[in-house]
DNA sequence: ATTTGACTTAGAATAATTCTAAACGATCTT
DNA sequence: AAGATCGTTTAGAATTATTCTAAGTCAAAT
């Protein structure tokens, strides 16, 4: 058993079943790591999450899980600076801001009409699906939020 | 001899002086490989082309002076998706275009102005000294400029 | 029951980048 | 001018996130 309310275990087999794909005990357990502590975490991250829930999974496993979900559109990549790849399940349009001091990334909502505006900066033959928008900087004294 | 123009050799000069490192062949011919072609190269393409005109220079000695550029505010880095890092001396504040089906990246210059709105949607408590703003699609039939 | 095919697993492989330690070379000291 | 100094270059080893491989597992379908 692991953590996933009813609702998101319902958005995760419906969206898994919509790509011909199936719902494992690997891929719950992972969701609900991601879902549970949104702090962007790394795959490794991830993994270190996981496995006190369920000792047996493996790293393969849970790089497979990730990019399953990801593919399934339930979870975003966030790549920044080259650093690994943390994983993110908030859908909803954003930002984010990676400080400098603690390596953190925050999200930060974007109205979406700001979102639309930012599309016109790009000249006609360019057709953007998506757009990624990245601050980087400090945060306001002592706050680790 | 290097294709530096006159004006490119003293910024390159002045920016190495300004943060006590030295002007070397290595270092003017990396320059002069970015600022020949401005497509946004790996370090191994800026290997290759600065390899042919300087056949003895190492891969290290690439990345050292590129690193040395970029601590020198000459060159940025451009990273995306966690493909290979790029250089792209272009300073004037810009986004990029990631071209989904050519894997090529496009400067997008954008009007300083969208650039200020944009630090608008930061809560107070960030404090972004960096903007990073990154489109991904196709090209309009054809173009591939 | 057997087969099928998706999924999981451990470990090997890959690839971009960084590190290491030795050699180089220009400038400074004497 | 000879020698010391110190930043730079170099080849190759090391690192590390991620992907690949091939064997094993498991649930559903025949």
């Amino acid at each position: 058993m692991n953590s996933l309310k009813q609702m998101d275990r319902g958005a995760l087999s419906d969206a898994l079943d919509h790509s011909g794909q199936r719902t494992t005990p690997q891929r719950e357990t992972v969701f609900s790591v991601l879902l549970d502590e949104r702090d962007h975490p790394t795959a490794d991250e991830v993994y270190t999450r996981t496995k006190s829930r369920m000792p047996t999974i493996s790293m393969a496993t849970v790089y497979n899980c990730l990019e399953t979900l990801v593919s399934c559109g339930l979870v975003k990549q966030v790549n920044i600076e080259r650093e690994p790849t943390r994983y993110c399940p908030n859908l909803a349009p954003h930002a984010h801001f990676h400080c400098r001091d603690t390596g953190r990334v925050y999200d930060v909502p974007v109205p979406p009409d700001k979102m639309h505006e930012l599309a016109e900066v790009l000249p006609g033959e360019y057709r953007a699906d998506s757009v990624e928008l990245v601050f980087r900087g400090h945060l306001a004294k002592g706050k680790t939020k």
